[in-house]
Order: C-alpha cells, then sequence, then structure tokens
DNA sequence: CGTGAGTTTGATACCCCTCAATAAAGGTGG
DNA sequence: CCACCTTTATTGAGGGGTATCAAACTCACG
C-alpha cells in the first residue's frame, strides 16, 4: 500500500519558509531560511492540514491558535467590509507563513484560492520552540521584514490612481515572486480570478476586465486563456507602473 | 509615569521598543517590550543620533548599515516617484524601529517630521546580539508582526475610494496610536503638514484641506490651530472610516 | 514689517464606479 | 456527447468624486 502522506518527498522535510533576507545578500532570490535540523524541530509539533479551493482557514476575531506554513496553494489573505465587500492584503503561495494576529486573535479571514496543502504549527508549540532556538527566531524576523516589504509595496501601488498603473504593478509582483521562486517564467501565471485581483488592487472587476484589454490592445501582455498572462513588452509595463527607473520622454504611443 | 517632551534630554535607560503584542493579551495598549536588561545590553551598542526637523536619515538604496529606535519626534518613511512625488509609507514615533532594508540595503528613504532623537544601532552589532538573546529576538518578532498589522491597515485606508472615509480612517489611526501610547487623548496631535498627509493618504493635498473642512463643518471634528484637532463626533467618524458597525448588524465575533 | 512656505478655496476635465446586458467558461446530469 | 445551468468574464452608457490648474489667504519667521 502506497501512502502518499509520509512518502511525498517535499512534504517529508518539516515546515519550509523562503526570503528575501534583510541584510544578507542573495541574488534577488527567495531563499530557504531554515536548517534541516529546524525543519524537522517544526515538523515534530506541526501537523499537515488541507482545504479546498474557496475553503476558510479562519476568520477575522477567532483565537489564533495556529500559525500555518504552505505547502502548495494559494491562499487569500482579506477582511469583509461592512457593505460585505472584500478587500485584500496579501495572496500567499508555498514557503509563506499565515495567521497574523494580534493579542491572541487572527486580526484577518483567510481563504484557500486553490486546493491548498499546509503545515499547522499551534502556537503555543511554536512560542515555547521559539524562546529556545535564537537561530529560528532570527529566521522568523527575516521573513517578517520579508513581509513587511511586500506590504508596503501593495501599499505603493493601492497610492496609484489609475487602474492601468495598478494593473500594471500587480503584474509586476507577480512576475517578481515568481521570477525569485523559480527559475525562469516567461509566462505568468494567476491562480486568483478577476474579483479576487480587482480586490486587491482596490478597483473594480470591470475595471479590472477592461484594463487587460487595453494592455493586450496596446501589446504589452498577452493572454493564453484567462490565467495565463505573457509579458511581452517589458519596458512599457515597467513605464505603466511608473515604478520605471528610467522614464523616457517618448513614451512610443503612436506606436 | 516618565513624560516626553520635545526637546527633552534623552532617557538613559536604553533603547525602547513597544507594541501590541501578536499573541499576549495587552488590553489594546502598546507595552514596552524589552526587560530592563536588554536595554542596557541594546545600550551598549547603540549610540544617540540626533536629527533637525526636515533633515533626511537615511535614502533608499543606502547600505543599511543600522537600524534606529526613536527616542522622541516623528519620522516618515517614504519613497520619491519618477515624477518626483513623495508617497509616505508609515509615520514612526518614540519607541518604534526604523530602518527595513533587503539584501543590505534600505528600501525606504526617511526623514525626520519632527526634530528627532533617536538610537542608532549598526545591524552588525545587533545581529550578533540577536543570536545571542532568543527573548530580545522575540520581542523583535512581536514589533515586527505590530508593523506589518499597521502596514496592513494603512494599505485599508488606501483602498478606499473616498476622500472622506481615507481622512476619517487617518484621525482613527491617529488616535489609536495615541490612545494606545499614552493615558488619554481627547485632543490629537498632528505633527505633519497637510501635504504629508496628503502623500501618506494617496490623495492630493486640497483634497485633504477639503475634506477637514466638510468634516468640521459636520461637526465632527475642531481644529486647535492647524496641528491639533479634537473629535467631536466619535461614531460619525467611525462611520464614513466605514470600520464602524453603525447601520451594520453582523458582528462577527463567531468563537 | 516683509517674505515665503504652507494652506485654503474655486472651476473644469478626466477617470473610475455603478448599473445593466451579453458572452464565455465550467460543472452537472440526462 | 450534448443540453442545461451556474459562475465568471467581458463590454457598454451615464453619473459622481477627485486631480489638476490657478489664485487668494494665513501664519511663522527673519
Amino acid at each position: 500500500m502506497i501512502k502518499r502522506h509520509d512518502g511525498d518527498p517535499p512534504v517529508a522535510h518539516g515546515p519550509s519558509v523562503a526570503a528575501i533576507p534583510p541584510w544578507a545578500s542573495s541574488g534577488g532570490k527567495r531563499t530557504q531560511l531554515l536548517s534541516k535540523e529546524e525543519r524537522s524541530r517544526l515538523a515534530v509539533i506541526a501537523s499537515i492540514v488541507r482545504f479546498k479551493k474557496g475553503e476558510e482557514i479562519y476568520r477575522e476575531g477567532d483565537r489564533a491558535e495556529a500559525v500555518f506554513n504552505i505547502i502548495s496553494g494559494v491562499v487569500k489573505s482579506c477582511k469583509t467590509m461592512p457593505d460585505k465587500t472584500e478587500r485584500i492584503f496579501a495572496f500567499l503561495f508555498a514557503d509563506d507563513l499565515v495567521g497574523l494576529a494580534k493579542e491572541g486573535v487572527y486580526v484577518n479571514t483567510t481563504k484557500a484560492v486553490t486546493a491548498l496543502t499546509a503545515y499547522r504549527i499551534p502556537v503555543s508549540a511554536l512560542e515555547s520552540r521559539l524562546r529556545k532556538d535564537a537561530a529560528l527566531e532570527f529566521h522568523v524576523i527575516c521573513k517578517l521584514c520579508h513581509e513587511l516589504r511586500e506590504t508596503q509595496r501593495h501599499a505603493l501601488l493601492l497610492g496609484r490612481k489609475s487602474a492601468l498603473a495598478r494593473v500594471a504593478m500587480f503584474l509586476q509582483l507577480i512576475e517578481n515572486h515568481q521570477t525569485a521562486s523559480r527559475e525562469s517564467a516567461h509566462q505568468l501565471h494567476l491562480p486568483m480570478n478577476r474579483s479576487d485581483i480587482a480586490a486587491y488592487l482596490g478597483i473594480s472587476l470591470e475595471a479590472v476586465s477592461r484594463t487587460f484589454r487595453a494592455l493586450r490592445h496596446r501589446g504589452v501582455i498577452s493572454f493564453n486563456g484567462k490565467h495565463y498572462v505573457r509579458v511581452t513588452n517589458h519596458g512599457q509595463l515597467e513605464m505603466l507602473a511608473g515604478n520605471g527607473a528610467r522614464e523616457e520622454k517618448g513614451d512610443g504611443t503612436d506606436g
């Protein structure tokens, strides 16, 4: 009999946390922060949980009894506003940590955007483990710095007024993440639907659709289905995102 | 209780870090994270630096050789966009940490909004200190969680479309900060100018001015000069900020 | 008292949100 | 395999709020 749970190599190594470190150099790539020993020690106190696509992992206000470490799949961290609309703070992927809390209570609701596999680490065990392991704590600090930078980039995105700039910057974020994780990414994967993208960008889903069309029309991107994008003009995308270091005067709209 | 005023001589107790912890209860107030011993040990590797109002502390892209811990004064963390406009990610106050880096390089520019006194802690010394002191690291983790939540609230603010909602939420942020720090805050202090507020809210400075006028006209706030506000109608402010439960019944406090 | 930065107020254009309908994709059962 | 239905995505038209440009004003400071 084949046991998938224990026999799956990537799973057996234990929790995995990757980030671009705050002080060390990593060549712009996410690096595995945890050592083999740390991962096995964490594996002892962790359990593996699975969620279906769309399933809720926990809700804002729940007692924060565990932290999750994504093995595979995508998670969205969000808040439901009084008018029932959803605001998404972050999309979280493999090697990310989920479960930000305040005074023992989760501050956000998190849901599985795709089918999800994750480690569930009880905070009580994690806390005592942390207090004994300075190296592990340092790695958590590195990860939190990474998340802080990511959240700031999201804030930078939301500071942009035009939908074009927001969508362009969103595509850059996705591209950066996928190139920092994998080796190559000539094609971007958008696991979330238009509605989620809109909730993350702070614009309406219609605006997302329209902006994609505009980018496609300008020859900046091209779609392979609705969830795969290829950036055909990085320079233009960079300019539209407004992060471009060089702002050439000719914007080439006449071509 | 020790009260600090701008211009007071720096306290000799050493670096001070306050936050609302992620898991422990603190009654909604910021608590001092560092023990007396930790503060003195950090004081050994720290030096005290001063900046004039408006002065630049460091610039995005500089080698991140130090972390700063604010003793008194206000700091803004920002980025200058290609079109020379400024985007502010956070205002930082006493007991905050400044100096977020990525691969040894500062990710933002920081400037003193008011006259500033701070501890300067070299990262090399801090790093070795951290690796030896698990308790200190845990406290840094708590502080980073706090900053992460604050940055998410900022993102939530920027997700709002109307200037009214943004300004209202901004006032709530200031109020929360000042009530979480001091005992009372019947009057809010806005140390930054309208331009900085606009850069933080992602709206034009004219819109800030107009919105303040609207709030004043509605009897929600009243000004004492240009830098002191009194909230005269908290319920209304809450409703305008859109976080309030007014006219919404769902409370979402399930176990 | 004079100067200049910071702030307030006003008019117009533009972009995005809202509402509405159509079209495509995905899933289910016959 | 196809018909059917639900969900998701696209496209269109009109209205509202904010940015932008421009000018008057306030206040701190020399």
